[in-house]
RNA sequence: GGAGAGGUGGCAGAGCGGUCGAAUGCGGUGGUCUUGAAAACCAUUGACCUUUGCGGGUCCGGGGGUUCGAAUCCCUCCCUCUCCGCCA
């Protein structure tokens, strides 16, 4: 969620950057909020001076009446009266505008930072960085879907028969695969210095809100109606949340924490090759890495987590791109996003596996997450986080490229002391 | 699922319907003392909103009510803890 502050104050950036996020109306949605946090502030300033007069009076009725001035203590009732249907007046006004400011308030996306590209969709995003590898067969690829019913170590059917689809069962040196996956890929972050976290899987609403999932966006969401639970579409939730409501000292930045979670996401509205096998699922595994930034800092920040997620893609040597999202194709919650796609050679296209994100103050807005400056002023923190990595598309792109021409398929190096095997078939 | 207890400042823990943003202790910070440290002593120590500033206001789990006036009384919702039952 945007400051107020910061709308009153940038008026003209955040019109700017409303606007390269397409939203309609820009400029009028602006003005109406800035008029009604406009009538807000003089409500409030009604309000108090009349709240004080009704403090000041009802305190000296008890005085009067103490000193047996009957009549004096009737006349100040009689005004008390007067001042409490004006003050209940005017908190019935707040209330309204205030609901009203909110409601404009959390519908609008974060502002990008300025070297964000601006754009429409994903045909805008930048290219920031592609590495050497080069995946090339002498041989028909076949795609990750036949490779894993080949192997069975990935089982569909049987994830429908438990469930449904997109909720794909894992077997053998599928499973043990993955495992070894989450375990060197927290390795490797708790290396970098994370904090290994084990959150739970459901969060409540407050939760929700603090990191941008609610309002609005609960569709996404596994919802568990009977406690009113949502299940996590991504451990950035729980991590990110832990740190609601919180003042930390200077000192103690940057925070950094990290946790492998499932992930639940009810993709409404997802069809076609996009869903095929790995691709996207409604349950999936991921480690995230969550950092909690001084303001000056984050992008700083920024940059160090893609390097950490780029070292974890060289390691496994696969062919990557680092992208610089456009405007129009960043998140909700984000200033500034990057996205890391391998390329799968048998499927001929980039797979989406990390994304990378800057939300600056607009989840710390939302969870009141500050620290105390060298004036000890309280300031918002900035948030960050981004996938390190994603399971499903990894173990995709494993598999589509290293399958070999006797249609094996040959374990990254780093990934052998935790598989215990070196092939699949 | 059954029964009970409770939700107050960073923590612990008082609080008569009015002078309570709230005693006290611990913790934190600054100081005195000390070669230094500890101890002791003194002082200080919440967040938010509004205001250029002075100042003012709000907040004792949330919401509502009674009252001139509520942390204190009533209603309601939420949450936590303890015991019993069930159970990994």
């Amino acid at each position: 969620m945007l400051e107020i502050q910061a709308v009153r104050n940038h008026t003209e950036n955040v019109i700017k950057g409303l606007e390269a996020r397409h939203i309609k109306d820009a400029s009028s949605q602006v003005e109406t909020l800035l008029d009604l946090d406009d009538q807000r502030r003089k409500i409030i300033t009604n309000l108090e001076s009349n709240r004080q007069e009704m403090n000041q009076t009802s305190r000296s009725i008890g005085k009067l009446i103490g000193q047996g001035k009957q009549e004096e203590a009737e006349a100040a009732k009689s005004r008390t009266s007067t001042l409490k249907s004006d003050i209940q007046e005017e908190e019935q006004m707040l209330k309204t505008i205030e609901e009203n400011l909110f409601n404009i308030l959390v519908s609008f996306p974060n502002i990008n930072h300025p070297s964000v590209p601006v754009g429409k969709d994903e045909k805008d995003n930048v290219v920031a960085f592609r590495n050497d590898i080069e995946v090339k067969f002498d041989f028909e690829a076949i795609p990750h879907w036949e490779l894993a019913t080949k192997h069975d170590i990935i089982s569909w059917e049987l994830g429908v028969k438990l469930t449904g689809a997109g909720f794909p069962v894992y077997i053998g040196k599928g499973a043990r695969l993955q495992r070894a996956l989450i375990a060197w890929f927290l390795d490797r972050a708790g290396e970098a210095g994370y904090v290994e976290i084990q959150p739970p899987l459901m969060v409540n609403e407050d939760s929700g809100f603090g990191t941008g999932q609610l309002p609005d966006k609960e569709g996404q969401m596994y919802h568990i109606t009977a406690e009113n639970f949502f299940l996590i579409p991504t451990a950035e939730v729980p991590i990110t949340n832990l740190f609601r409501d919180t003042i930390l000292n200077e000192e103690e930045l940057p925070v950094k924490r990290c946790g492998y979670t499932p992930c639940f996401r009810r993709e409404a509205g997802s069809y076609g090759k996009d869903v095929k096998g790995l691709n996207r699922l409604h349950q999936f595994d991921k480690v995230e890495i969550v950092h909690i930034s001084h303001p000056d800092k984050s992008y700083e920040v920024l940059e160090q987590m893609c390097d950490h997620v780029m070292g974890l893609l060289t390691e496994l040597g696969l062919p990557f791109r680092k992208l610089l999202l456009c405007t129009g194709d960043t998140g909700f919650t984000s200033a500034k996003t990057f996205d890391m796609e391998v390329y799968s050679a048998a499927q001929e296209r980039w797979l989406e596996v990390s994304s990378i994100s800057n939300f600056e103050t607009f989840q710390t807005n939302r969870l009141k997450l500050r620290f105390r400056d060298e004036s000890k002023k309280t300031r918002l923190l900035h948030s960050l986080n981004g996938s390190a990595l994603a399971l499903p598309r990894i173990l995709a792109a494993i598999l589509e490229n290293n399958q070999q021409a006797d249609g094996s398929i040959l374990v990254p190096e780093v990934l052998r002391p935790y598989t215990g095997f070196d092939k699949i078939g």
